[in-house]
RNA sequence: UGUCCUGUGGCCGAGUGGCUAGGCUCAGCUCUGCAAAAGCUGCUACAGCGGUUCGAAUCCGCUCGGGACCUCCA
């Protein structure tokens, strides 16, 4: 089998993964910032992680994934002043900021569950973390790379490129970000024009501050990765990921803060994910044509034609290659809806096949597919293009036209467990159990009944049972072996 | 203006210098009392113009269109 490969920003290339120390594996994604709900294309990016961090723990990998939850000193402006999003909305709705931060990390653990992702192993908040980014600002302070003004602490980004390299990441040379960079306003107090805050002072109306060396005030938005980060994952660790937006301002500045704590890359390899777009343009809470996925699952929005169900959307999402922008609209979400309920259908129809002596299929080959498709840098539509052979085998063996022993039928099986459910993480939605099984015995009787009208050829009723139920969300089949339902 | 990314059939989306994924839609066929489901078949694309090559959707250049960044955003 191929080796893991995946395309790192750093070098533009795509690599061999190498963990630091196998077999464990450092995961670091930069989670939300919870002032607001979190719309849905916040949710193809951790979406696209779980995959990752799924792939990993099948491949045999003991990750650590770290996923912070952003709760302080996210800045409303680029002036660095005023209060951060958190107190703005916090005197918005009237409540503590912490109230806010507990609401929409409430809402945003909600919905990942929804979306059936599995939890970080550690998932740490910026205020819970103060000491360690003071501690670390004042390393850097020491290093000669940041400077305090006034209860500020600036990052001199200059001087850092004299040691380093400033726009690795984006592959930019620094004059060419100055060329960039808006012209400083005359009373900015910070010495480069990319600078950027590490601490900000408290002003008097300021609710969330917190004691420093500089004087009552809270953390820049970028140090807190740093200082969590190093420590859950060490000075060096293997995989650091978030958004593609982030890359340019945050992982850059992320990335100097660190190499000027301790000397070292942080990283080796940085993994980003493509944005999701409505009529083309990035989703964005400033834009305001963000979706949230309350609405996309009821339908009640005025894009919307109908409802989606949160595994129909994240299938629809893992059908694009999380690198590659994905555009969002009706008849593609109504395409990989109609493809995801076949390819759970497939698996109920595997459940109950009929194994031969003999077989004309090669599911070894398939499942080797599947593990290149993945190893690819994660390719879910190759992924899925396979597991789409894979049911055309299962529909056809169902329909007699090409046989499988029951080796074919296990490893279908276990093709299925582990892409479908444990990688992609989809799961075949059911209405609870209770309601299921009196369903289950309704249903049996009425075929019962259906099958009787039909041998004494009384369509007219059949037809209309057929019919009726069907109004009620419930579909009849009529097979050689009688009739199934299915909702 | 600059830098970077991008333009694939009715729709969505992979992709490698030659053997041309996959899903959805549509049409026909098989099956069926009729449906549905499933299977089979068909619709065969790579923005445009040049160039490199025996050969390019895939490499290079230009043109046109879309997007991102330089403000906050996953």
């Amino acid at each position: 089998m191929q080796p893991l490969v995946l395309y790192n920003t750093l070098t533009r290339k795509k690599e061999e993964f190498k963990p630091i120390n196998s077999p464990f594996v450092g995961l670091y994604v930069c989670g939300p910032t919870v002032y607001s709900d979190v719309h849905l294309g916040n949710c193809r990016t951790f979406i696209s992680f779980d995959l990752i961090y799924r792939y990993l723990l099948h491949l045999g990998y003991k990750v650590r994934y770290v996923r912070n939850i952003t709760d302080a000193g996210h800045l409303e402006g680029d002036q660095d002043e005023g209060d951060d999003k958190f107190a703005k909305k916090a005197k918005l709705e009237k409540l503590e900021p912490m109230e806010i931060v507990q609401k929409y990390s409430l809402g945003f653990h909600n919905i990942m569950r929804e979306f059936n992702t599995l939890p970080p192993s550690i998932e740490p908040t910026a205020t819970g973390h103060i000491c360690e980014q003071i501690e670390m600002i004042k390393e850097i302070i020491n290093k000669n790379l940041a400077y305090e003004i006034n209860g500020n602490v600036y990052f001199d980004v200059e001087k850092y490129n004299k040691l380093f390299n400033y726009g690795q990441l984006t592959n930019r040379k620094l004059e060419e970000l100055l060329d960039g960079t808006r012209v400083l306003t005359g009373q900015d107090e910070k010495r480069g024009r990319l600078d950027f805050a590490l601490w900000i002072k408290a002003k008097p109306e300021t609710i969330m501050h917190w004691p420093s060396p500089w004087g009552s005030g809270f953390p820049g938005w970028h140090i807190e990765c740093s200082a969590m980060s190093k420590k859950y994952l060490g000075e060096t660790f293997d995989i650091h990921g978030g958004g593609m937006d982030l890359q340019a301002t945050h992982h850059t500045n992320e990335i100097a803060q660190s190499q000027a704590y301790c000397n070292k890359n942080p990283v080796n390899y940085w993994l980003h994910t493509n944005m999701l777009t409505v009529n083309g343009a990035t989703m964005s809470k400033s834009k305001g044509n963000g979706f949230l996925p309350g609405e996309l699952f009821a339908g009640n929005h005025p894009l919307l034609e109908k409802g989606y169900a949160p595994m129909a959307v994240k299938f629809f999402m893992l059908q694009t290659h999380y690198r590659s922008p994905l555009d969002f609209s009706n008849d593609a979400l109504q395409a990989s809806e109609k493809g995801f309920e076949r390819l759970m259908e497939g698996y109920n129809t595997l459940n109950y096949l009929k194994a031969d002596s003999i077989s004309n299929e090669n599911i070894i080959e398939l499942q080797l597919n599947c593990y290149a498709a993945m190893n690819d840098d994660f390719n879910t539509s190759v992924l899925i293009a396979h597991l789409f052979d894979a049911l055309k085998i299962i529909n056809s063996a169902n329909d007699k036209k090409t046989k499988l022993t029951q080796d074919d039928i296990d490893l279908l099986k276990s093709i299925y467990q582990n892409f479908v459910f444990d990688v992609l993480g989809l799961k075949n939605e059911k209405i609870d159990s209770k309601t299921s099984q009196a369903l289950s015995k309704v249903m049996d009787l009425i075929i019962d009944i259906r099958t009787k009208v039909k041998t004494d050829k009384n369509f007219e009723l059949s037809d209309k049972i057929r019919d009726k139920l069907n109004d009620a969300g419930i579909q009849i089949k009529d097979t050689k072996e009688g009739a199934t339902w299915k909702i």
